[in-house]
DNA sequence: AAAAAAT
């Protein structure tokens, strides 16, 4: 491998052809394009496993809109879950005694699905739209070999396929629709785990099918349970099932997103609720009824103390970017809606806190939401490992503007195949961002920027305008950094550093995602020196190439809160269950059963690749 | 010290 990779050659691969790099290059050369040479064994993901017979027609025109109240056509796949939903107390029955969901007025329920929106759009034969596609082909085959970690008491084992789980055909076929042709390694022990009712602590990448990987349990699980007897309200009160949280609007957004493709045709309602927007439009959308509340903290809590949610009914309580969310910005709202609101307790309710990133302290904050938990790392595909190229620059303050700009340049004068590779700038303020996109827009770079002080509307068309390549560079704040899954991201560019390191890992893993190789440049100076060590240790174990200048400045600085106590066993980024750590252990070694390695690992351990979390 | 998250 060339020391030193020119922005020039990274850009060409990364668009063109995905390089193999390390452990993963043989899943790499497969993620490639189907024509590519050289790749004899390909099957492009959606031909893969493909059934034998009865697949099914198009949604948009096979599916008769109320198709619940009919029988079976044609041995169909489509009707036979809604046939099973139907048959529950409260579903499609007209009675149910929900009056603010979707079992309380007659043809409600019925009237929400006619409308119901193909996600999938005409996608089962017709070329997609490139982002939609590069957006859900994930390289299941770089999948293979990940290290996974699990701990906690009678871990169940991992499935190896969906069809060895029984999510519900409804579930399945929009499974195959997303071109999930086999469960990644996040989803092959989240399933089981989550099916078995069990409270869950997961460390792992985002982009590796994550959000799926709690989706499908809740959904499968709303669709199977009984409905309880819904408790007497105000009649406007809406009851969720479940709760997704997540740190900001936009991952809400992208979240209901997927989860409205998991759930389609199958009954099950997914809303979503933040901040910004005009509150009265999600009202309504509520009182059509939601089985699944997907929101913001702020939000949510405006609709509790309204009373048009309550979360008595909750069965199911999901935590994306869990260390976010618990810490010291986000704590008190969180344990306001988790804790003294009406939620079910810990053991009653199913909690499943996902992150990339899990420190020690944040862990054990979040132990409190859960009951007997299952711990479980799954190592990354690419990101701050190998398939992002990550570079550290000594820029003066005074001097990054046109330090960004040389970078710039060499990224256009390589524009591949008339498309403007996507570069994200990360920031440290919301003036910093204004200035910044400014300026590059001044100097002939079509530039946006999505920050906090923007309003939602503007953010929104931000990360349209960038996504589409209209604005091909975006200037953002952290507000970006986390769970946002922006395809053909080839460059991030850490203008200015941030100042915990596992904010840089979210940043970074930004690009290099599901296969592809993506580039990372890290603007360092005096300013960042307490980020030193810690970066020089990640890029380090990344077997990045480490500046003689960037170890001289590691060894001088103090790490501050970058550096981890203990950092010497089973890596840096808490992927790493911290009951198994004796100093947190309360009372006995085995108070919570933990320290098996129940599953075993899914290849071999290497210490280089288990140690970072996206 | 900054950012995010309700109005």
């Amino acid at each position: 491998m060339k020391s030193r990779t020119s922005w020039a050659d990274l850009a060409a691969n990364s668009a063109a052809e995905n390089v193999g790099f390390g452990s993963f290059s043989d899943s790499n050369k497969a993620a490639g394009s189907a024509s590519g040479g050289g790749r004899s064994a390909y099957v492009p993901p959606h031909l893969r496993n493909r059934p034998p017979s009865a697949d099914p027609p198009a949604p948009t025109s096979a599916v008769p809109a109320s198709s619940n109240d009919r029988p079976v056509q044609g041995g169909s796949r489509w009707a036979a879950p809604r046939n099973d939903y139907n048959n529950r107390p409260g579903y499609g029955g007209g009675g149910g005694g929900r009056p603010g969901g979707w079992g309380g007025r007659s043809g409600g329920w019925d009237r929400g699905r006619d409308r119901e929106v193909n996600p999938f759009g005409n996608d089962d034969d017709t070329e997609q739209v490139f982002s939609e596609q590069e957006n859900t082909a994930i390289n299941f085959d770089a999948y293979e070999d990940i290290p996974v970690e699990t701990s906690g008491d009678n871990v169940p084992p991992p499935v190896n396929t969906f069809a060895e789980i029984d999510l519900g055909e409804a579930l399945n076929l929009n499974i195959r629709r997303c071109k999930y042709v086999k469960p990644t390694p996040v989803q092959r022990y989240t399933i089981p785990i989550s099916l078995a009712g069990r409270d869950l602590m997961a460390c792992a990448q985002t982009g590796s099918g994550k959000t799926a990987a709690f989706c499908f349990p809740i959904i499968s699980g709303i669709m199977r349970g009984q409905v309880p007897q819904k408790p007497l309200r105000g009649a406007r009160t809406v009851f969720p099932l479940a709760l997704i949280l997540s740190p900001t609007r936009e991952l809400s957004m992208q979240i209901h997103e997927e989860a409205k493709k998991f759930s389609y045709q199958t009954g099950v309602k997914v809303v979503v609720a933040y901040g910004g927007a005009p509150i009265n439009q999600q009202l309504r959308e509520l009182e059509r009824g939601v089985d699944i509340l997907v929101a913001t903290p702020g939000r949510l809590v405006d609709l509790l103390e309204r009373a048009r949610v309550s979360l008595q009914m909750i069965r199911y309580l999901a935590l994306d970017e869990a260390d976010r969310m618990l810490d010291m910005g986000f704590e008190p709202q969180i344990r306001k809606i988790v804790e003294q609101m009406d939620m079910p307790p810990p053991g009653v309710r199913q909690t499943m806190l996902f992150s990339a990133t899990f420190p020690r302290e944040i862990q054990r904050l979040a132990s409190d939401f859960l009951a007997n938990y299952i711990f479980l790392a799954v190592g990354r595909v690419g990101s701050s490992t190998d398939l992002i190229v990550q570079r550290v620059e000594f820029v003066q303050e005074s001097d990054k503007r046109s330090h960004l700009m040389d970078l710039l340049h060499a990224q256009r004068a390589n524009g591949t195949q008339g498309k403007q590779a996507l570069t994200l700038v990360f920031v440290e303020t919301k003036k910093g961002a204004d200035s910044l996109e400014h300026w590059l827009c001044m100097n002939g770079f079509p530039a946006t920027t999505i920050h906090g002080d923007r309003s939602q509307q503007e953010r929104e068309q931000a990360l349209r305008s960038f996504k589409s390549g209209t604005t091909p560079i975006l200037v953002a704040t952290d507000v970006a950094a986390r769970g946002l899954d922006i395809p053909h991201v080839a460059h991030v560019v850490n203008f200015d550093l941030p100042n915990d390191i596992d904010d840089y890992v979210h940043r970074i893993g930004r690009t290099g995602r599901a296969g592809k190789t993506g580039l990372a440049t890290a603007f360092f100076n005096d300013n960042n020196a307490s980020l030193a060590k810690s970066l020089a240790d990640l890029m380090q174990e990344a077997n990045q190439e480490v500046p003689a200048w960037l170890t001289r400045y590691a060894a001088r600085s103090f790490g501050g809160r970058n550096r981890r106590p203990g950092g010497g066993g089973g890596g840096r980024f808490g992927g790493r269950d911290f009951r198994r750590d004796s100093s947190f252990n309360r009372g006995g070694s085995d108070y919570y059963g933990g320290g098996n390695n129940a599953s075993g690992y899914g290849g071999g351990y290497s210490a280089n690749v288990a140690s970072a979390w996206d």
